[in-house]
DNA sequence: CATGGACCCTGTACCAACTACAGGGTCAAC
DNA sequence: GTTGACCCTGTAGTTGGTACAGGGTCCATG
């Protein structure tokens, strides 16, 4: 067994090649307060144990699912929670779906607006360029 | 007539309106050498001719069709060039094209998977969402 | 026991593309 | 002469990290 990883008492870096998230990025996310501050070694390492991990790979399909920091801790928040009602998560997903659908509109009104802007390339120069003229006043 | 606007010699506010550019960013452009610096008032006022209302406008529609600066900066040294030829401004389009369909090709992913997981919601408790268990190990 | 290399620590600066002040100066109108 | 709108510089904050610099720790190998 090259890593040490089941039991409680990984460092940073195994942590980090466990969950796929960047060595940094967790002692951003431990500044940041989302997640917490592990015990430390008697050489000062961080030390993080299983609950760690689930908390870790929580965030990262949060964040591969392009919840912002403030939703992600949110979504920690409630489930720590198990006592209440679904509809706090849900709500937040359906926020984040409407976002997502926003998002892709205007990409595709960008898009046809770059497609016809690429078409009206004629090959000359950049005094008689369409595109150049386009976007002049 | 309420703005002098026409010919040449508009105050900062005045071009942030007339360009739709916010005065705070038309001084950052000048600090990022995007536009040059204009000459002053006597009181140390920024006065602008018609030149830099169409740089400004110019840079601004590029902005919309979501150019990074650096781009734009690139755009702008092409379309002050009129004897080159208009391949690299069609080049930088057709760039520009791509990258937002890749934008639009993932934020799409995202969309649907947002969907799948919004569906999965049956208004239980949290600790039968479906949701959290989506996203937990 | 020393030493090398992999790993860890803190703290700071940087990225894009702005935005938001704070703390002051200018200008025109009334 | 004073109000209020506007302008100036300079700095810090936003989001979500990334990239060092300059040091300390750990462990295996010689």
């Amino acid at each position: 067994m090259s890593e040490k990883s089941a039991g409680p008492g990984r460092t940073i870096g195994t942590l980090a090649r466990e969950t796929g998230v960047n060595v940094e990025t967790i002692r951003f996310y431990e500044r940041e307060g989302i997640i917490p501050a592990p015990p430390r070694t008697a050489g000062n390492y961080r030390l993080y144990g299983p609950g760690h991990v689930r908390r870790l790979a929580f965030i990262r399909r949060a964040r591969d699912l392009g919840f912002p920091l403030d939703v992600v801790r949110a979504l920690l928040a409630l489930a720590d929670q198990p006592d209440r009602l679904c509809g706090e998560v849900d709500d937040l997903v359906v926020e984040q779906l409407h976002e997502v659908e926003r998002k892709i509109a205007d990409l595709q009104r960008l898009r046809d607006e770059l497609d016809r802007l690429a078409h009206q390339c004629r090959g000359g120069r950049i005094s008689e360029c369409r595109i150049i003229e386009a976007l002049s006043p």
